[in-house]
DNA sequence: CCGCATCCTCATGGATACTG
DNA sequence: CAGTATCCATGAGGATGCGG
């Protein structure tokens, strides 16, 4: 990218990450270390010349790091400490698009780890700040488990725990609740949503 | 710009506002609405055509509202409700910036009003949380006054009202004290900044 | 296969001139 | 002043090649 020429923030940080595909990447390794085809498989798009031009200039920058992952010699790439905090800008962002997410997919495609991604950044502003019950999320043929501690929320993989409730929806309507943007009761009125178990605990995560 | 085809905050959010000197034309109307001539002059190295052709994207995404300003028919630039929520995002961007910045400008031109802006996003994130006196920045020829409310922090241009002190420094070095990434005692003791004034009211500001 | 590098085409950005 | 038109340079996207 060419430099914009200018002492500002804003701009110096574009000149790291603004170019396309560049905060995609930063996702993608947010979740989790991964290996190029990893990195290729969830940017669904992206040219395979682009995806090593970036990791390279996101290297230099010293916002990703290249690492020998495992026993083997198998290239893995990671977050530096300083790329990881592109979390809170991106949360920012993902909190921005609300309005353009409640649209619904309207033919995009849907991975479930960008919903888990955004569970938090969209929860976390919303200022319950006390612990509850864990919940189900059930999504198609998914179910995640989701928990409020005091520490800020965890949502993962359903696991043998007991689960107070479940709520079965669809992505849309799930970052609808969690934004704010939608209303429980609203929703359930309008069959958008359908409870099992305890309704009060699913209630106390995205009731207003 | 192409879409990414994904059902994702993040991704959604970049079709909006992920183009070249697109943020940066939020970040000039963050301060204020501006004419199309303030707008080029702001923003050094944007060719025209791609700043009308910016301005009607961002218009029809409803982050940008053409206007007809004051009496005439003079048309101005303003951000929506929605557009104006981009400070938080833009307000990470600056935070992480940091490394980047206390590098100094090396080269880059500096504009005076996106240190204005940088301030605030710097200081909320350091926890003094409770006002202060109103203090000076001298940087150049200009004088800023800076003070922490119980809501936040006044950045604007040197008025009337007295100032508890003054610190003369260069742009670098404040946004390193506003960011704690440079000490104050350190910056003091290597001759970076000067104090006029009661230097307690300083410190309380930037100390750590 | 995985992890890229090369090649080619076409869309986009940049600089400048020009117009209502 | 507020943009459009034009032309050229650069970068994205897709296909394919290639060594380990």
């Amino acid at each position: 990218m060419r430099s914009y020429g200018q002492y500002c923030g804003l701009a110096r940080s574009l000149e790291v990450v603004g170019d396309r595909w560049n905060l995609l990447i930063v996702r993608q390794l947010l979740m989790a270390p991964a290996r190029y085809r990893d990195l290729a498989d969830g940017l669904p798009g992206i040219a395979t010349n682009l995806l090593a031009d970036r990791l390279r200039d996101l290297e230099t920058a010293g916002v990703v790091e290249r690492r020998l992952a495992g026993t083997g010699s198998v290239v893995e790439y990671a977050l530096t400490p300083w790329g990881a905090e592109l979390r809170e800008p991106i949360n920012g962002l993902i909190r921005w698009s609300t309005p353009l997410m409640i649209r619904g997919p309207e033919g995009d495609i849907f991975r479930l780890e960008w919903l888990v991604l955004a569970l938090p950044a969209l929860l976390d502003k919303r200022v319950t700040s006390r612990p509850t019950e864990a919940i189900g999320l059930a999504i198609d043929e998914t179910t995640l488990r989701l928990r409020a501690t005091r520490y800020g929320f965890e949502v993962g993989p359903r696991d043998e725990r007991a689960l107070a409730g479940t709520v079965r929806a669809e992505p849309m309507c799930i970052l609808g609740l969690a934004a704010g943007a939608l209303d429980f009761d609203d929703a359930a009125a309008l069959g958008l949503i359908e409870i099992e178990g305890d309704e009060a605990s699913v209630r106390a995560m995205f009731g207003s």
